[in-house]
DNA sequence: AACGGCACCTGGTCGC
DNA sequence: TGCGACCAGGTGCCGT
């Protein structure tokens, strides 16, 4: 599920909820996501304040403030939602369903019976929850990450200028987040339909008006994504319980056989860096 | 250096 | 109804 909408969307959702906020306690009932919940990150965290929510690529970034002046507190809080994660806001003694893995529970100033807690829940277990004991730039997972989509660096220039040294499929070389972050499956799918690009075409041989409108139709379609709150296929809920209403505006992802809405052709399939696209042969050349 | 493929995990759907 | 095969929003790591 999450791709750069539904990250920007669950943090925005959580954000006024958690900053400023201190850390009561963390509970861990399922450690083993795609990496284990380090075994100390509770005792670490407990008594921190966050500060301002920060998302890069789709991270969510909680920094932290050492509160209890213990000198062992993590720098920040690194949260990945996999392909199956959400967080949400919960009352902290709300009963805990099949695939929820932990909790923050937040210290409450005012009277506030139970205390709220942030909740994560996911069914593949393909999310994290790390601690970052360096600077974000320096961090393994963050270091080697290309620009944001939505940041002016990312531009046609820059597009034109890496699709030369690359033979892949384009659409391969939007989801690497090497490239550029934040463009999973779905948005890579319906943006390269929107700038009318054959997501199988080698990125070196995209013409530099072809960048303009690629570069410009990522943009505007994570923005777009934003607005609606994201995209719900399954299981997304942002961090207030609600899904997200793009859905109902994917042109080709997930349209297998079923009418261009362009041109009325129908819409192909193929398998890209083992993952599934849909693109309109007539319209994306 | 760049690239393709695999692995991690659960659950839903489809065909027999 | 049951069962196996296949598929799903991500991405680090390995081998070539």
């Amino acid at each position: 599920m999450p791709e750069l909408p539904e990250v920007e969307t669950t943090r925005r959702g959580i954000a006024p909820w958690l900053e400023g906020a201190v850390i009561a306690a963390l509970e861990v009932r399922q450690p083993a996501l795609r990496w284990p919940i380090p075994a100390d990150l509770p005792s670490r965290v407990q008594g921190c304040q966050i500060g301002l929510l920060v998302r890069r690529s789709k991270y969510l970034i909680l920094p932290l403030q050492n509160q209890a002046a213990s000198a062992q507190a993590p720098l920040a809080l690194l949260c990945h939602l996999g392909m199956s994660g959400s967080l949400r806001l919960v009352d902290s003694q709300a009963p805990w369903k099949k695939h929820d893995h932990y909790q923050l529970t937040l210290k409450s100033e005012v009277a506030d019976n139970p205390p709220r807690a942030l909740r994560y829940h996911d069914p593949r277990r393909f999310g994290a929850l790390l601690a970052c004991d360096e600077s974000l730039e320096h961090h393994p997972l963050l270091c080697r990450l290309g620009p944001e989509p939505l940041d002016d660096a990312f531009d046609a220039a820059y597009l034109y200028q890496i699709t030369r040294k690359s033979s892949r499929a384009i659409k391969t070389l939007i989801m690497d987040a090497h490239a550029v972050v934040g463009v999973g499956n779905i948005y890579a799918s319906e943006a390269l339909f929107l700038a009318g690009i054959d997501p199988r075409k080698a990125a070196k041989r995209l013409s530099r008006p072809a960048c303009v409108r690629l570069v410009d139709q990522i943009k505007q379609v994570l923005q777009a994504a934003i607005e609606q709150g994201g995209t719900t296929l399954k299981d997304f809920v942002g961090g207030d319980g609600k899904p997200g209403y793009f859905v109902q505006q994917l042109r080709v992802y997930g349209r297998e056989g079923q009418p261009c809405l362009v041109c009325q052709t129908p819409l192909r399939k193929v398998v890209l860096g083992q993952r599934a696209t849909c693109f309109c042969p007539l319209c994306q050349r």
